[in-house]
DNA sequence: AATTAATTCAAACGTTTGTTTGAAACATAC
DNA sequence: GTATGTTTCAAACAAACGTTTGAATTAATT
């Protein structure tokens, strides 16, 4: 097993205590030693604390954000001269990130439960990332979808995006208790299935009234 | 200005910070500066930093399901023997919780963006407590909930339910990054549009396809 | 007014926190 | 193989943490 150099190890388990005890709750005692690395180290290649924060977030949020619009643009393009269905901008927004929360070589729900967390951390340096990483998004699908749903006023176009977004974000972070609740009906480990119905429910509620 | 006991100073207190820092990012020292109270009146009324947490849900979260309930069987009773329309049902669900969320004399958005963090922090106490709660309103809305819904399998039924607490928990606790990002077109502070909007999507997305 | 109970207070307890330091160990170059 | 730059390490720093204590104060009861 070919070992991970020392910056990984730390934005490893940086994840998963973030993740778990939250951004003030893990400490770099707890995060050292589940890394297997020396107190010192956190500074030497992060700086801070904060700074490693920041660098846990990227890490993942920049690739999603490209395979997000890289879909986009495949439905895009195989719609030719068509608008693209509202199922297929949904799926292109919501696929990639719920893809993310279920492959756990790439932090999997422990990431997804880190960024539901700091989605409600009024730092202000997260709040900048993460606003900033949404806005660059948007800009890139709104055309997308006003073009899928003409009819909506802008008031309610925003109004549902920001419904879809709790819809997704809440899913993506809290995906065991469902579980618990169905009774075991539910299974959030069948990822396409999930998403289908997300979408589904998603265009339901785009497209109401 | 009557002053408020010192109980409820700490509670108030409590619950701003905790919904700011998190519950371990606020320390008791902040807590009862803010409440001008002495340090040690914390552990004599709640006896620990968890049990004031405890505290800070109950108060809000009891009268809160009670409000739900009340208003369900508002619905019923109207309704007399015919079967409470889906958008009542769902109004009864969501409609007591957003109030509260905008009602500022009783911790509002404040409480609600608490409410929002502790739901993705895996204490077990404050994981029961608020499952227990859950479950509670659940067993009292599912039989409306599938009469108002007969075509859905048992599987969709709860993961749209699990998507409808995601979209409403996400207005609920945060509701200013919509009047950003919607250049000011939306506006949280409408009380009964963002009702309005939401049961509308909800219902939607409920009984879609 | 005297006595008992409830509450507040300043001070201190031992831990744990993020961060810094300077030397040791390692790697890479000449 | 000596020199140079990079990475690791144990140890210590001051500050902040939750909690406890016992006396001082206020309120309630007799």
């Amino acid at each position: 097993m070919a070992k991970r150099s020392t910056k990984d190890r730390i934005l490893d388990a940086s994840e998963a205590l973030f993740a778990r005890d939250g951004s003030s709750g893990a400490s770099l005692r707890a995060i050292t030693q589940r890394a297997k690395v020396n107190l010192a180290a956190v500074h030497y290649h992060f700086g801070s604390k904060d700074y490693l924060l920041e660098a846990v977030l990227a890490r993942r949020l920049l690739p999603l954000n490209a395979e997000r619009i890289r879909s986009l643009e495949a439905y895009q393009h195989k719609a030719g001269r068509k608008k693209v269905r509202l199922e297929n901008v949904i799926e292109a927004m919501v696929g990639p990130a719920l893809r993310l929360s279920r492959d756990e070589t790439k932090g999997g729900r422990i990431f997804m439960r880190l960024l539901g967390r700091l989605v409600l951390e009024p730092d202000a340096r997260v709040q900048k990332l993460l606003t900033g990483q949404f806005e660059t998004v948007l800009k890139k699908f709104a055309p997308a979808l006003t073009a899928a749903l003409p009819h909506l006023e802008p008031q309610d176009f925003f109004w549902r995006l920001h419904f879809l977004v709790g819809s997704m974000a809440h899913t993506m972070a809290d995906s065991e208790r469902i579980r618990l609740i169905s009774g075991g009906i539910c299974d959030p480990d069948d990822t396409e299935g999930t998403i289908q119905s997300l979408v589904t429910f998603l265009c339901g509620g785009l497209r109401a009234k």
